[in-house]
RNA sequence: GGCGGCGUACCCAAGUGGCUAAGGGAGCAGUCUGCAAAACUGUCAUUCAGCGGUUCAAAUCCGCUCGCCGCCUCCA
């Protein structure tokens, strides 16, 4: 049975339905000030694993995620290019749509943006400010929040004791420090709808509980985020949601950790990060299908609550891990064999089973990688044996289960071999297609006449290129660059 | 100061009370090869940061110590 941890309960626990059969899923998305940086990534590979495996179990999934398409650090930045803030936002959900379609990311069932929802937050607002906990300063709106009794039950904290830290700011027209704002008076230039309390923006917190609440209903079976999230924001969402219906926000709330440059959080404020886009461009010389897989398989080979340091290496090593399975596809693309009867045998049946214990244990992927590994050393062995047919039902079983986790998209001969590191270095000429193939047929001619002086001097130099050449049994040069 | 997390081999990483501590990368060896490459096979932690304790039994539970990280401010 699938047990989810719940950041709530800080425990395991089975999925709690609303609706059986129906998981609706909200999850937190960016905010559309700049380029998304492997952290982004991160956040959309795991939930979207999550969406694929709950429907690998059957269920129907209503996944939403929005844009935060109003917001200081938008308005920061169109003041400083000088364009509006809607041309920023526009911009940046583009390319946070085309990262995601590279990462193999699919679309979420609905992707609301913020600023259509403006009629909806304003709602919840005055009914906040009409049921008295919410007040209104000068054309602000605060939530106050010692008149929501649960407040600080999600992440875990009393309000007292915050109070008592030193790094909350002073606002004297606030009750209480920790009041957050609802609604923002705007300044001349700034993004401005009407209101009740004049001409103003929406705060961060409101939109999501707007947003939710409009596509999924009052209550969500999981609510989803980074950890840096829990607080403030998904505390705050708690407490205007829960205020305003009086009933559970949301059942399980799933917080993933952060991606680490040596050792500390990869933020756009310390500046050690890596956007998507920068990914790609360093590794152009692979498709972005092969770059998009690489990522993911790095990203969820380990579990979503610890963090994961980002490095050169680790990528390496995903992608030579990566190759191990395209290998075994590509022999068997070869062998064509017919697939035969469907049945999955009692070993098959068995390794389903570890990969299903594995995803239900809170969507442990580490683990889960382990079994697809397991059945591509079972598929070797068979092929050893020359059990062709056993060996092309395991690997029906494998390719489907990775594409639970998003990998195995491409056709074997689709995926190329080389090295991960000798993408990062530029390297020059011959990408003539011509001089390579009189080279190998040169090379070919030299191996009959048993010039291996000859043979290895071509060798090397296509090496030098690039180009790199496997000689096989049959006689024929397979190359992969 | 408050709350939380982490420390498993050369690197990454599962495992949270009981079969020989998954798996991947790197290394090494064998098979194969003209030599390579790739692949396959084998090998690689008597031990889980340290010290104490609980238990018939601990990497796993408890206590202390050391080291690292996150949140408490916008952040995935």
């Amino acid at each position: 049975m699938l047990r989810i941890s719940n950041t709530l309960t800080r425990q395991k626990e089975p999925l709690n339905l609303q609706k059986p059969g129906v998981v609706s899923l909200y999850v937190c998305g960016a905010t559309v000030y700049d380029d998304c940086h492997i952290g982004h990534a991160r956040s959309a590979i795991v939930f979207d694993i999550i969406r694929n495996y709950l429907e690998y179990k059957g269920l129907r999934v209503r996944y939403v995620k929005n844009y935060t398409d109003v917001d200081d650090k938008i308005i920061v930045r169109a003041a400083k290019e000088d364009r509006s803030w809607r041309a920023v936002a526009d911009e940046f959900i583009g390319a946070y749509d085309r990262d995601m379609a590279r990462l193999g990311v699919r679309r979420p069932t609905v992707a609301p943006k913020a600023t259509d929802h403006i009629p909806e937050m304003i709602q919840l607002i005055e009914t906040l400010i009409k049921k008295g906990v919410a007040y209104v300063v000068e054309g602000d709106v605060y939530f106050e929040v010692h008149a929501f009794p649960g407040y600080g039950k999600l992440s875990h904290r009393n309000p007292d004791d915050l109070m008592a830290g030193a790094r909350v700011e002073v606002d004297e027209r606030k009750k209480n420090p920790l009041d957050f704002a609802l609604w923002k008076n705007s300044k001349p230039g700034e993004p401005a709808w009407e209101s009740p309390w004049g001409r103003g923006r929406p705060g961060w917190h409101i939109e999501c509980s707007a947003m939710s609440m409009k596509h999924l209903g009052r209550t969500l079976d999981l609510h989803g985020g980074g950890e840096d999230l829990v607080f403030p924001h998904h505390e705050n969402e708690v407490a205007q949601s829960e205020a305003f219906t009086g009933e559970n926000f949301a059942t399980c709330w799933v917080h993933h950790s952060f991606v680490r440059m040596d050792r500390e959080k990869m933020s756009k404020s310390l500046g050690n990060f890596f956007t998507v886009d920068e990914i790609f461009k360093k590794s152009s010389r692979f498709p972005e299908a092969v770059i998009s897989e690489v990522l993911r398989f790095y990203l969820l080979s380990t579990h979503y609550r610890s963090p994961i340091d980002f490095s050169n290496e680790g990528l390496k090593a995903a992608k030579a891990g990566l190759d191990n399975f395209y290998v075994l596809f590509q022999k068997i693309d070869e062998f064509s064999v017919d697939a035969g009867d469907a049945a999955e045998d009692e070993a098959l049946k068995k390794y389903r089973l570890d990969f299903e214990a594995a995803m239900d244990d809170d969507f442990n992927t580490a683990r889960a990688i382990g079994v697809l590994q397991a059945l591509r050393a079972t598929a070797n062995q068979f092929l050893k044996e020359g059990s062709d047919k056993k060996a092309l039902s395991v690997a029906k079983v494998l390719r489907e289960m990775g594409q639970v986790l998003g990998f195995f998209r491409l056709a074997s001969e689709a995926w190329r071999y080389q090295a991960w590191e000798s993408s990062l270095e530029r390297r020059a000429g011959m990408t003539d297609e011509q001089t390579i193939q009189s080279l190998i047929k040169k090379r070919q001619a030299a191996r009959r006449d048993k010039n291996w002086a000859k043979s290895d001097e071509i060798r090397n130099q296509l090496a030098e290129a690039g180009v790199i050449l496997e000689d096989r049994p049959d006689g024929t040069t397979r190359v992969k660059r």
